[in-house]
DNA sequence: GTTTATCCGATTGTCGACAATATTAGGCAT
DNA sequence: ATGCCTAATATTGTCGACAATCGGATAAAC
């Protein structure tokens, strides 16, 4: 297939249609963020081919801009890149995700004793209201909007703590577990516990006790790993994916 | 400068000079080996800047190889890529520098309780034997050859832990702060003391005791982030770099 | 003397073309 | 049908050329 054929040649000159409202902007931005975005959002399946071709169309970028993304991306633990076989988006085993979480717990342990020491009014006035929020759309039985703000939760401590390291490590592991994450969600009854959980973390911190804190994070992942321990052996049997 | 003015064009085609020998090819990977390893030895200065067409000529690779090595090490947080600027070595701050080590002392703490409950016999051995060969460079006053048997102590323990997922990031973690590593080496009197906590931890893991292997190791690591404070704090007035 | 404007060389960004390699499809014998 | 060889196609890898952009130097203005 001739990739020049018909489309019009997507103008690479100037007067990109997204101007970067960001600083951050890394070599092939656009078509990494996109890509990434594609992935974890489960628009791909695990092992599926990434064509480069197909993808520059897609995503209306040059072929090496997809190129550089993708070598991104392995990097990043999301595709896998073979040589000369191009790329794959990378299978986690459920072992693997269970490695996955184990070190995020013991990243999140870490970061709330930072965040415990770090925390203001201001700080703890986001939490509540966040986890006002949480309860507002646990009775309107959103599960998937409340999935959304538990994620907007712990990067709040994160901010908070104000470790960069570690908080860049939680993000690139969580992306890479996000598949497991949206099924462990759906556990029956979890969400009410979860937030309980979050909120006797937001008491612990409010008090700044950084062993409190720690405690009621741990507490709080350790259900986590059980929920995903429970959601790997109930769903081997059946392995569901997003819909497209 | 024109590049391809009088050097040969380096023969793209078949018969790679280095046949490849291990499976985990990526693409540009002998680009991005040598480079890294160039960074992570010191031979560039942090924020120096990275000419592709310089490195390009150095390392004996096509500009586009250079480029994907240098995405995937900007990824890495071994160098910076600022669009339309060029890539630079990253500069890692004192306080990053003691971000990383942090989180390295976590992800080990959590390492080695898994190399407990792992170690076989035969491990075991081999430990031993790292251990004697380090008390014999330590007895010939080789500070140098001390720190690379160090090196492959920790790297002994991952393996044997068999954490993929935490040995991966821990390896990325010690290229980063490489550059520090080598200054914490030359503490006065640290060797001997560093022999003895490895000791302790090996009669630890011969024990099976995730909780006094992981004490032993914690014990270990708090020294080497002491060390990095110290050395921080002396060097902060005289900052010095490796000898090209 | 300091600031501002303009130019020039150096460097990065992108494309198109082609070579090298993998993957598929079809034909043939068994 | 099944397996194997060969040809056709699809896809990735690499280069060279050029455009876009940056940094510094020089010149002009105040």
């Amino acid at each position: 297939m001739k990739t020049s054929a018909g489309a019009p040649p997507v103008r690479q000159t100037t007067a990109g249609p997204a101007p970067k409202p960001d600083g951050t902007a890394e070599r092939g931005a656009e078509a990494y963020l996109k890509l990434r975005n594609e992935i974890v959002s489960g628009r791909f399946h695990p092992n599926e081919r990434l064509v480069e071709a197909d993808l520059a169309r897609l995503l209306g970028a040059g072929r090496n801009a997809i190129r550089a993304a993708l070598v991104r991306l392995d990097q990043e633990g999301l595709v896998v890149l073979e040589p000369n076989r191009g790329a794959r988006v990378r299978l986690v085993s459920d072992r693997e995700a269970l490695e996955i979480e184990e070190v995020r717990v013991i990243l999140e342990q870490m970061i709330i004793r930072h965040a415990a020491l770090r925390v203001t009014a201001a700080d703890l006035r986001d939490l509540r209201r966040s986890l006002s929020e949480m309860r507002e759309r646990l009775r309107q039985g959103n599960p998937l909007g409340y999935s959304e703000l538990n994620a907007e939760f712990h990067q709040r401590i994160w901010t908070i703590a104000d470790h960069g390291t570690a908080g860049r490590l939680l993000a690139n592991l969580k992306s890479q577990s996000i598949r497991f994450q949206f099924r462990t969600i759906l556990r029956p009854g979890r969400t009410e516990r979860s937030l309980q959980e979050h909120e006797q973390i937001v008491e612990a911190l409010a008090s700044r006790d950084p062993d409190a804190s720690e405690a009621a994070m741990r507490q709080h992942l350790s259900q986590v790993v059980q929920t995903l321990q429970w959601a790997i052996d109930v769903q081997r049997h059946q392995p569901i994916w997003l819909p497209r």
